[in-house]
RNA sequence: GGGCGGUUAGCUCAGUGGUAGAGCACUUCGUUCACACCGAAGGGGUCACAGGUUCAAAUCCUGUACCGCCCACCA
C-alpha cells in the first residue's frame, strides 16, 4: 500500500476536520439502543464569564475521556454540557463594563441592568464552549443547559418553595460575611482566612462612677462605636465584684455594662473584651446570651454610618486611624502591640470581609445532611481518591446553616412575596403568592437573589427536565460520575447530594472523581492576576489539542496537584509524531488487510502477549480514574515494545514477500487496539490514523468502535520471558560492540555465542547487527572481547583493533560490580538468622545468583589474562 | 488549633517487606529507505531526617523538619 502521509504530523490540519464529522454523525448524542447500559455525566458548568484556563483544560477533557472510554466499552453515553450564570462574577463583569461607559448599575436600575447582562451573556457568554470544542470535547450540545434558562429557573424556584413550605428555609438575623466591594453577603466557604500583620490596641475604658478604669484589647478599635458591653470571664479574679458596673464608653456619651461570659479568655490581653454584637460573630453570640442591643454602625460599603458622629461617612480603616488618634489624644490609649490578625477575605473580590448583622435567608442543612451521610457510608456514592470521603463526611457531620440570599440582581430572584402584614409567602408568581396570602394584599417581592450554588445544586436533574417528568429524566437520572475539583466538594458536591436525594430520592451520581489542581512548573497556582498562567489555546494552536490533553491527562491519578510545563507538551507532541510515523511505517509495509496467520514466531507472540497485558492494565487503570498508569502502560507498549523492538525485529521479514504476512497482521492488530485504547485521551490523531488502517470489520468511526476484545490465548508469559531474555542478550552484545568502538547499526561480520538461545538466534543476529552468529566458542587464538549473561557467553572478535588497557579497564569495572554483588549475597547467606527465617525460594534464588556471579568472576579472570592482566 | 496529602536521579513522577525504576534533561556516537518531534550506548540516587519493628525497610510503626491543601469563633 502506498501512502501520501507526510513525514511529520500536523495537528492543525488533522484535528479541525474530525470534530465536525463526529458531530454530524450524531456521535455526541446517546445511542438510543435500549440494550446498551447508560453512562451519563452532567459536566461541571463553567461560568459564562470564563475563558479557558489550565484547570478547564484538565477538567473538560476528563469528562470527555470518560465519555469516550465508556462509549468504546459499549455504553450509551450522554455528556450533558451547560453553563452557570455565576451571579457575583457576571455582575462584576457587567458593572465594570458599565463603568467604562460612564454609568453604573445603580444608575440604570435593576431592569436595565438585567437586560444589559443578558445581552452580554448572549454576545460573549459562550467563549468557553467554543474552546471546549477545540479541545475535542464531544458533548451533547443539543441538550446544553444554562442555569438561568426558563425551565431551569422554574426548577430553582420550585425547590425553594418546596423547602420553604417544609420549613427547611427560613429568614433570620445573623452576622454574615459581608463583602464591602461586591456589597453582598457571601457564604463561609467562599471566604478564606489569611494571617496579616496588624496591631492589638489596649484601650482604657473608665468606669462611669469615676472609680478608675479597665483595659480592653482589640484589633478593631473602630467597632467600639457599636460596643454594647465589656465582657470578662466569670472566673477572672481581677474583675470579681465589678460585674454589673457601668462603663463610660470613650469617644461616646453612652455607658455600657461590664458583664461576665464564658467567651473571654483570661489569658489573652487584659482578659476583658469589648462586645460589638453587630460586627463580630463571637460578640453576636455573647449579645444573644445577654439580650444586648445590636447597633449596626457600618454600611454596605463598610463606611461608618452614625449620623451626627464625627466619624460618620469614614471608611472603616480611615475611621480606625482617626479613632486611635483621638483615643491617644484623650489619654485612653494604653499601648499598641504588633499582632498577627486572622482576617477573613472574600474569594471573589479579595476584600477583607466585614462581619455584619443583617437579615438573610438560610437553609437548614442539618436536616438534609443525614441522608447524604447515609448514602456515602452505605457506599452508594464513592469518592476517588477515597481519602476525600472522610473530608466530605467530616464537613457534612458538622454542617451549618447555609446563607442563601445575595444582594445582587443577576440570579434567581428569591420567590418570596410579602403581604401587608409582613408575612412571607413563597410562590412561583405574584399571582400564586396572592392566592396563598388570601385576604392580605401582596405588596412586594424580596429583592435578593439566590446564591449561585443553590441553582447549581440541582444540576444533575434540572438539566434533564425536572420538575417535569421527562423521558430524559427517567432515562439518565441518576447520572454515573461526577468529575470535579476539590475546592467545590462542599460548595457543590454536597449541595447536589442534598438536593438530589431530597427531590429525586436517589443520589445524583455513583462516582465522585476529584482531580488535581494544575500548578505551573514552579509549583505555583496558575493565576491570571499573578501572571503565572499559560493559555491552553496557544498550546492547542501550536502543538494540538491531543498534545494538550495528553500533557494533563497523563498526569491524572490520585495526586493532589500536578505540574504543567511546556516541556511536557513537547513530549506529548513528540508522541503524536511517533504515532503518526509508526502508522505510516505500517501502511508503507502492508498491501491491504491480512487474515490471522496460523503460525506465529516468538516475537509475534511476545508482542501480542504484551498487548494483552497492556489492555488489561489500561482497562484497570481507566476504571479507577488512574489515567496516569494507563498512559504509562500505553506509552511503554507503543514506544518501547512496538516501535523500538517489534518493528525493528520485523523489518527483515516485512521486506520478504514470503514472510511479511505475519508481521503485517501483528502490526495491524496491535495498532488497531492501541488506537482504541488511546482514543479517550487523544481522540483526533487516533481517529485520523484509524481511518487509514486496512482492517476488516472497521467501524465507521474509531469513536464509535468497540474496545479491543483480545483472546486469552494472546497471553503467553513463557514466550514473553524468552523473548525478553533475548533482548537482554542483544543489549549486552550492543554494549560489547560499543566498548570496542564498533559503530551501532553497522553490520559486523561475526560473533561467537555459546549457550542456549532458545530459538531466537535470528533475532539476536539482526538486532545486534551481525552478519553471522557462530554457535560455540571462538577458535583458538582468535582475540575477542567477551561477556556472560543469562547463561550465555558472547565473544566478539576484535583482531588487534583494541587497546588492551581499555579492555582491562572494562573488565575491572565489570568485576568490581560483580564482587560487590557477591559480597552482598554472601553476607546474607552467611547469616544464620536469614537462613533460618527467610523464605526458601529466596534462599534458593540467592544461592543460584551466587553461583552465577562466581562463574562470571571466574571468566573475567581468564579474560583479563588474555589481555595481559 | 484539628485533619489530609507530599518529600525517591538535574526535572516530573512510578514503586505498600526481599540486590533502587520510567519519561524528559545530560554525555558519547549515529545524516541506513517510519520518525532527528529519531535511534544506539552511557553517566547519575546514603529513597527529607531521627529512632523502632524485622533475618531483611523507599516500603511497616513512632517522632521531627520542610512544602502544600482543607477545616476551625481567640478579641
Amino acid at each position: 500500500m502506498s501512502t501520501e502521509m507526510p513525514t511529520r504530523y500536523d495537528a492543525s490540519t488533522v484535528e479541525s476536520k474530525w470534530y465536525e464529522s463526529w458531530e454530524e454523525a450524531g456521535l455526541f448524542k446517546p445511542d438510543p439502543d435500549p440494550a446498551k447500559p447508560r453512562y451519563t455525566i452532567t459536566i461541571p458548568p463553567p461560568n459564562i464569564t470564563g475563558s479557558l484556563h489550565m484547570g478547564h483544560a484538565l477538567c473538560y477533557p476528563l469528562q470527555d475521556w470518560a465519555g469516550r472510554y465508556q462509549r468504546l466499552r459499549g455504553k450509551s453515553v450522554l455528556i450533558l454540557p451547560g453553563q452557570d450564570h455565576a451571579g457575583i462574577a457576571t455582575q462584576s463583569v457587567v458593572e465594570k463594563l458599565l463603568r467604562k461607559e460612564g454609568t453604573s448599575g445603580a444608575q440604570i436600575g435593576r431592569e436595565a441592568f438585567l437586560e444589559r447582562t443578558w445581552q452580554w451573556r448572549n454576545e460573549s457568554g459562550d467563549t468557553i464552549l467554543k474552546q471546549l470544542r477545540a479541545l475535542g470535547c464531544g458533548f451533547d450540545w443539543s441538550r446544553s443547559r444554562f442555569t438561568l434558562d426558563e425551565g431551569y429557573a422554574k426548577a430553582v424556584l420550585q425547590v425553594f418553595i418546596d423547602w420553604f413550605d417544609k420549613g427547611l428555609i427560613f429568614r433570620g438575623k445573623r452576622v454574615v460575611n459581608w463583602d464591602p466591594v461586591l456589597r453582598t453577603s457571601v457564604s463561609d466557604i467562599e471566604t478564606e482566612r489569611k494571617l496579616i500583620k496588624g496591631h492589638l490596641y489596649y484601650i482604657r475604658y473608665p468606669y462611669a462612677d469615676g472609680s478608675g478604669s479597665l483595659t480592653i484589647a482589640t484589633t478593631r478599635p473602630e467597632t467600639m462605636l457599636a460596643d454594647v458591653a465589656v465582657a470578662v470571664s466569670p472566673s477572672d479574679a481581677r474583675y470579681q465584684g465589678l460585674i454589673g458596673k457601668q462603663i463610660q464608653l470613650p469617644l461616646s456619651d453612652r455607658t455600657i455594662p461590664l458583664i461576665a461570659d464564658i467567651y473571654p479568655d483570661p489569658e489573652f490581653g487584659s482578659g476583658a473584651v469589648k462586645i460589638t454584637p453587630a460586627h463580630d460573630p463571637n460578640d453576636y453570640m455573647v449579645g444573644q446570651r445577654h439580650s444586648l442591643e445590636m447597633p449596626v454602625i457600618l454600611d454596605e460599603r463598610a463606611r461608618v454610618s452614625l449620623p451626627g458622629s464625627p466619624y460618620d461617612g469614614l471608611d472603616r480603616y480611615e475611621a480606625r486611624k482617626r479613632i486611635v488618634a483621638d483615643l491617644e489624644e484623650q489619654g485612653f490609649l494604653e499601648k499598641v502591640e504588633d499582632h498577627e490578625i486572622a482576617v477573613v477575605v472574600s474569594e471573589r473580590s479579595g476584600e477583607v470581609i466585614e462581619p455584619l448583622l443583617s437579615e438573610q435567608w438560610f437553609a437548614d442543612q442539618a436536616k438534609l445532611a443525614p441522608a447524604v451521610i447515609e448514602a456515602v457510608e452505605a457506599g452508594r456514592v464513592q469518592f476517588y481518591p477515597a481519602r476525600y470521603q472522610e473530608i466530605f463526611l467530616e464537613w457534612m457531620r458538622n454542617i451549618r446553616e447555609w446563607c442563601l440570599s445575595r444582594q445582587l440582581w443577576w440570579g434567581h430572584r428569591i420567590p418570596v412575596y410579602y403581604d401587608e402584614s409582613g408575612a412571607a409567602h413563597a410562590a412561583l408568581s405574584w399571582e400564586d403568592a396572592q392566592s396563598k396570602a388570601g385576604d392580605q394584599k401582596i405588596v412586594r417581592q424580596d429583592d435578593d437573589v439566590l446564591d449561585t450554588w443553590f441553582s447549581s445544586g440541582l444540576w444533575p436533574f434540572a438539566t434533564l427536565g425536572w420538575p417535569e417528568v421527562t423521558a430524559d429524566l427517567r432515562e439518565f437520572y441518576p447520572t454515573s460520575t461526577l468529575i470535579t475539583d476539590r475546592n467545590i466538594i462542599n460548595l457543590w458536591v454536597a449541595r447536589m447530594m442534598m438536593m438530589g436525594l431530597h427531590f429525586m430520592g436517589k443520589e445524583p451520581f455513583h462516582d465522585v472523581c476529584i482531580y488535581a489542581t494544575v500548578l505551573n512548573e514552579k509549583g505555583q497556582r496558575m493565576s491570571k492576576s499573578l501572571g503565572t498562567g499559560v493559555d491552553p489555546m496557544g498550546i492547542i494552536e501550536t502543538k494540538g489539542a491531543d498534545a494538550m490533553r495528553y500533557t494533563l491527562l497523563s498526569q491524572a491519578g490520585e495526586n493532589q496537584d500536578l505540574r504543567y510545563s511546556d516541556r511536557k507538551t513537547d513530549e506529548a507532541r513528540n508522541l503524536c509524531n511517533k504515532l503518526w510515523n509508526a502508522t505510516r511505517f505500517v501502511l508503507l509495509n502492508v498491501e491491504g488487510s491480512v487474515a490471522k496467520p496460523d503460525v506465529l514466531e516468538d516475537t509475534d507472540r511476545w508482542l501480542l502477549s504484551r498487548l494483552y497485558q497492556t489492555e488489561a492494565a489500561v482497562r484497570n487503570a481507566y476504571d479507577r480514574y488512574h489515567l496516569q498508569d494507563a498512559c504509562t502502560a500505553l506509552y511503554r507498549f507503543f514506544w518501547s515494545e512496538m516501535c523500538d523492538w517489534y518493528i525493528e525485529v520485523s523489518k527483515s521479514r516485512l521486506a520478504d514477500p514470503a514472510t511479511r504476512a505475519v508481521p503485517q497482521w501483528v502490526l495491524l492488530t496491535s495498532l488497531e487496539a492501541l488506537l482504541k485504547m488511546l482514543h479517550p485521551v487523544m481522540p483526533h490523531i487516533t481517529e485520523e490514523l484509524y481511518a487509514y488502517l486496512p482492517i476488516e470489520d472497521k467501524a465507521a468511526y474509531l469513536m464509535s468502535a468497540a474496545w479491543p476484545n483480545l483472546p486469552a490465548e494472546y497471553s503467553d508469559p513463557a514466550t514473553e520471558a524468552r523473548v525478553e531474555r533475548t533482548f537482554e542478550i542483544v543489549r549486552a552484545l550492543r554494549a560489547l560492540r560499543a566498548s570496542v568502538d564498533l559503530a551501532a547499526m553497522k553490520s559486523a561480520p561475526i560473533v561467537y555465542v555459546s549457550g542456549d538461545l532458545q530459538g531466537n538466534e535470528e533475532t539476536l543476529r539482526t538486532q545486534a547487527w551481525f552478519e553471522q552468529i557462530v554457535l560455540g566458542a571462538p577458535p583458538e587464538g582468535e582475540r575477542c572481547v567477551s561477556t556472560t549473561l543469562e547463561g550465555v557467553d558472547l565473544h566478539l572478535p576484535i583482531g588487534d583493533l583494541l587497546d588492551p588497557q581499555k579492555e582491562l579497564a572494562r573488565l575491572d569495572k565489570e568485576s568490581e560490580k560483580l564482587s560487590a554483588e557477591l559480597l552482598k549475597i554472601q553476607g546474607q547467606l552467611d547469616n544464620p538468622l536469614f537462613m533460618e527465617r527467610a523464605k526458601p525460594e529466596l534462599i534458593e534464588k540467592l544461592q543460584a545468583n551466587r553461583e552465577e556471579v562466581e562463574g562470571k568472576l571466574g571468566k573475567i579472570v581468564e579474560r583479563r589474562a588474555l589481555f595481559g592482566g
